[in-house]
DNA sequence: TTTGATTTTCAAAGTTTTCTGAAATCACTA
DNA sequence: TAGTGATTTCAGAAAACTTTGAAAATCAAA
């Protein structure tokens, strides 16, 4: 009787070309490619895995599954989950594309743009300008200036789109993907 | 050049610091801490300068020097420029804040995302399915549907923001850092 | 409390990425 | 064409980052 095939030879083949991809993207963005490689795994075959699961999957040791696991849970990409009568621990990939999106950028705002933008401050605090300033460092200050009018423009829309309220990502990424014609009209507001 | 009074000692100090924490972010996000010192020390001296320049304030080599500087003339968040009666070459970096970030969106589509995007329907082809498929095979594909989507439609986002037209990103994220309800008030500022 | 399974930790080893510097190439001039 | 100075290249060296694996810690059940 041949086995029902519910694991395809190319299922497994499309998970494992998922994992090399999720994982080399992740690298280039600055995740190390094991972290992606865990959390693609996890996703794509989208069921709860355990350490071992992960390590003969991955061909990676035990301590690497259990730091890449872990660090996946503190982004909040990944829960951890429970099997009766198992004891071992297992791990579930979010798998709300919009939820997990939200998850990654409020970590990466709260670790990587937040403190930038404190430092810019500081920095930008270390040449007080008045009238009699040198005009390099009026331009210097200028220049900070701008560059923090950026960034807080961009922190502040990405509040929004992570904000507990939810899916203000999704609704406005949405519209802005379909509607504002193709030129210069800008969006209409409309909450 | 002689060192005029137009440059402080808190104004270099300021420059080092700043230097520091760009190079710092951009290692964060993929980028070389080199490469991203070399754009920090253009874009806030905002002078052009010429290799030496950049060898000199960064204490690096020739050769990390011109690679750094090049690859940032690729992103198009540098230009080359020259001196009336002077052979070297010198850099500027661009000064508009918003055109800068265009530069960086656009650059990091066209080398990651889109591939991405191109090997992402590649996987998903993988999996044809059909009403006699098993159920592993056509969650899997709905997974990989459900991603694309959201790519897809970020993948759109940033198209019209670095669209030939321009100004969209500033203008759609001004809009959507101040209006749309619930949140703090937004940053004041803009252009 | 003891036992044994599971998870975490972290120093050392391994890998990847980045950097250096000297040689090759280029661009211009005489 | 040779000479001069600027720029690029790239093999090897150095630095940064990642992974391993065995020991320690933790945990749950008995």
């Amino acid at each position: 009787m041949p086995p029902r095939p519910s694991h395809p030879e190319a299922l497994v083949e499309a998970q494992a070309r998922f994992v090399a991809v999720w994982g080399q993207m992740g690298s280039a963005w600055g995740i190390s490619r094991t972290m992606a490689e865990v959390h693609a795994l996890l996703f794509v075959t989208g069921e709860p895995l355990n350490t071992d699961d992960v390590m003969e999957r991955l061909e990676i040791s035990r301590g690497n599954a259990s730091m890449s696991v872990r660090a996946l849970v503190d982004w909040g990409v990944v829960y951890r989950s429970h099997k009766r009568g198992d004891r071992k621990e297992y791990f579930q990939a979010e798998l709300d594309v919009w939820a997990m999106f939200r998850a990654i950028l409020r970590e990466r705002m709260k670790r990587e743009v937040d403190p930038l933008l404190v430092s810019l401050h500081e920095i930008r605090d270390m040449t007080p300008v008045d009238r009699k300033s040198p005009e390099a460092v009026r331009d210097h200050a200028q220049r900070l200036d701008a560059l923090l009018g950026f960034l807080e423009t961009a922190d502040s829309v990405g509040r929004r789109f992570v904000s507990p309220t939810g899916k203000g990502l999704q609704t406005a990424a949405t519209l802005l993907s379909k509607t504002m014609g193709t030129g210069k009209r800008a969006a209409e507001g409309g909450a």
